[in-house]
RNA sequence: GCCCAGAUAGCUCAGUGGCAGAGCACUUCCUUGGUAAGGAAGAGGUCGGCGGUUCUAUUCCGCUUCUGGGCUCCA
């Protein structure tokens, strides 16, 4: 037997540790690297390894489970003093004590009935073997410590060296937010000290790059504790941002065949009733009297375009009909999910509905999902898309629910779209597609969504006359892109750590003249840049030229523009191109189409 | 909402039961410099807010607001 071997792996993909798997075992073997199956088996023993140091350190706590999980390991656990960062170097250093017993680690067998006997008098331990449905649970030991596991497991805490305590946290038992909290830790844990320092490396990283810190650093937006806590302020900067992706959509959606429209901010709630939103989604919306007339803020905007649907008469001829706005919306998530611009309690949503008759639906969601593709593909983003269906709190009949599923599938299997299913993940008035996106450093994130709606225009009495004369109500299309500016500016941010495209830069262009004399040529390069909608700025303040070019690289800015006598005598500019890291020089007029042309890759 | 940790100058952060600190940013002056920090001086704070303990609270205690890490992943 290899002194590396820790485990076995079936061809089912089953995970046996040596403790199991008695003398002959034939499945694969699993040495201890950082392959998939062997990280699975380390980080569960790291796992118990902590809770053997933690029941030393803490003798009176109690575990629940302690699971892998995508980022590592957690173990849930009851503990009757306060658990802080501080702690977790103490537990560390108690690991590492315990690894130096050189215990091996033991696994016995036992009846469920003879284990719950043994757990008697462990309330988490009963919670977990309630919903075990096995006869035969097996426990695992190493010195004193033993605990009911099913593994697998290494066989000795030798294997176990390179392994970091990441954070401690709360967590409801099981999930559920009306059960108590226990303690959570989390940790991780790899073969080798190179691939922990790798993963030690890529969190810095994305630290570095995290929305809140270059957001604050770029000055794009901030928040206000007056003001209250999820509503975001765009400072200048921000808002050239946003300005530029705002309109580089509303020529996408305009090429497309959408209307712009803007309904109100507020509505009285009868709107709300009649709509579902109160019963389906009233706990999370704003209500306010006028008048003696309860409204509330809109939570989704789909309202005020079936409003202005239904303002003059429709006919099929009308159909397809494309609703676009930029939506405020406002919701009242937990305070404690608040997260920096991807999620808070005012946004603006890229939203628009699409008015069609039951056979559009199919080459509208297609039409969608181009508009979809095109805009991720513009910032070089992989998605995948969901199918969510319908879930427990919803209105409308389970045939209506049924069709618009199957369209929904009907149209990406036709196209050889690919999707997963979302079972219960739909809106409470329809299914939809969402879109998932992989950012530069592999994380996922939901924006954009598409969702069929055979409900509203029914409950709104929207209608159209047809064909046949007689009137209908069109299926209704909510679809966002980029889901809100907020979440998606933030996601922006991140996956190109502040270094944004250039038709996206807050500010393009950054002309550094080298001493007064130069300024008045820079102001004029400047008028003319922002004539052809380039953001550009003359850094002219008194501070040295090295000063003024490390400031302007330190924005971000795509170009640093030299302006001294010889640019001015030559109507050239020397420039510092940060994306393309090379510096050289351009007459002003190669410039200008330089950055002209640069502008049309921002075009959809 | 719940658990844990925080909140000190515009920003990043030291510090203390008894005069409030640094660096950067800001203002003024000197410097007019050719590609990542030139020099000097100055100004800037109800130590998040309210209440309590105390001769004295930014510091200790309570509440509150805001911020951060978490709250699907099943022995």
């Amino acid at each position: 037997m290899s002194e590396n071997l820790i485990g076995y792996i079936d061809d089912q993909g089953n995970i046996i540790d040596t403790q199991s798997a008695g003398e002959n075992c034939t499945a694969t073997p699993i040495e201890y690297d950082n392959s998939e199956a062997s990280l699975e088996i380390i980080r569960h023993s790291t796992a118990h390894l902590m809770a053997q140091a933690i029941t030393e350190l803490y003798p009176n706590s109690q575990f629940f489970v302690g699971p892998v999980v995508d980022e590592g390991f957690y173990y849930d656990f009851r503990v009757d003093e306060k658990i802080g960062e501080e702690d977790l170097k103490t537990i560390e250093k108690k690991m590492k004590e315990l690894i130096k017993k050189k215990y091996k680690i033991e696994k016995y067998e036992m009846s469920k009935a003879e284990a719950l006997e043994k757990f008697a008098n462990d309330d988490l331990k009963q919670k977990v073997m309630s919903r075990i449905t096995d006869d035969v649970l097996s426990v695992y030991k190493q010195g004193e410590f033993e605990d009911l596991c099913r593994g697998p497991h290494v066989p000795a805490l030798r294997f176990l060296h390179n392994f970091k305590l990441t954070r401690v946290a709360g967590a409801y038992l099981g999930g559920d937010e009306n059960a108590e909290m226990l303690t959570r830790i989390y940790g991780i844990a790899f073969a080798d000290k190179e691939a922990l320092n790798a993963h030690m490396l890529m969190l810095e990283e994305a630290k570095k790059r995290d929305h809140r810190k270059i957001g604050s650093e770029m000055e794009l937006f901030m928040f206000n504790e007056e003001a209250g806590a999820g509503l975001p302020f765009w400072l200048p900067k921000g808002a050239r941002l946003r300005n530029k992706l705002e309109s580089i959509l509303h020529k996408a959606h305009r090429m497309r065949g959408y209307e712009p429209v803007r309904g109100p901010e507020i509505l009285k709630s009868q709107m709300w009733h009649t709509s579902g939103h109160f019963a389906c989604y009233g706990e999370n919306m704003y209500l306010t009297e006028i008048d003696g007339q309860e409204y509330g803020l809109k939570p989704m905007n789909c309202i005020g375009h079936i409003q202005i649907f239904k303002n003059a008469g429709k006919s099929y001829r009308d159909l397809p009909l494309r609703y676009y706005e930029y939506g405020t919306v406002h919701r009242h998530e937990k305070s404690g999910v608040l997260h920096g611009l991807l999620r808070v309690r005012e946004f603006a949503q890229d939203d628009a509905h699409i008015f069609c008759t039951p056979d559009q639906i199919k080459s509208v969601i297609l039409e969608v999902v181009e508009f979809v593709d095109s805009v991720m593909k513009l910032f070089n983003f992989n998605y995948t898309m969901e199918v969510a269906t319908k879930p427990e709190k919803a209105i409308g009949d389970d045939a209506v629910w049924e069709l618009a599923t199957q369209g929904i599938k009907d149209a990406l299997i036709e196209n050889n779209l690919p999707f997963d299913i979302d079972e219960g993940g739909g809106a409470f008035y329809g299914p939809k597609i969402d879109v998932k996106i992989t950012d530069a450093l592999g994380r996922k994130w939901q924006c954009g969504t598409v969702q069929v709606d055979f409900n509203l225009p029914e409950r709104f009495e929207a209608e159209y006359v047809g064909e046949d004369n007689e009137r209908h109500n069109p299926v209704m299309i909510h679809r966002a892109i980029l889901g809100s500016f907020e979440r998606f500016i933030a996601i922006l941010t991140e996956h190109y750590a502040g270094e944004f495209p250039f038709f996206l830069a807050p500010v393009q262009v950054i002309f550094v003249p080298i001493a007064d004399t130069h300024v008045e040529y820079a102001n004029k390069l400047k008028a003319e840049l922002l004539y052809k909608d380039i953001d550009a700025d003359v850094y002219d303040k008194n501070d040295s030229l090295n000063k003024r070019v490390r400031n302007a690289e330190k924005q971000r800015v795509p170009y640093v523009v030299i302006i001294g006598d010889e640019e001015v005598a030559n109507k050239t500019v020397a420039i510092r191109d940060r994306r393309a890291k090379e510096q050289y020089n351009l007459t002003q007029d190669e410039f200008m189409v330089k950055l002209t042309q640069q502008l049309q890759e921002g075009k959809i």
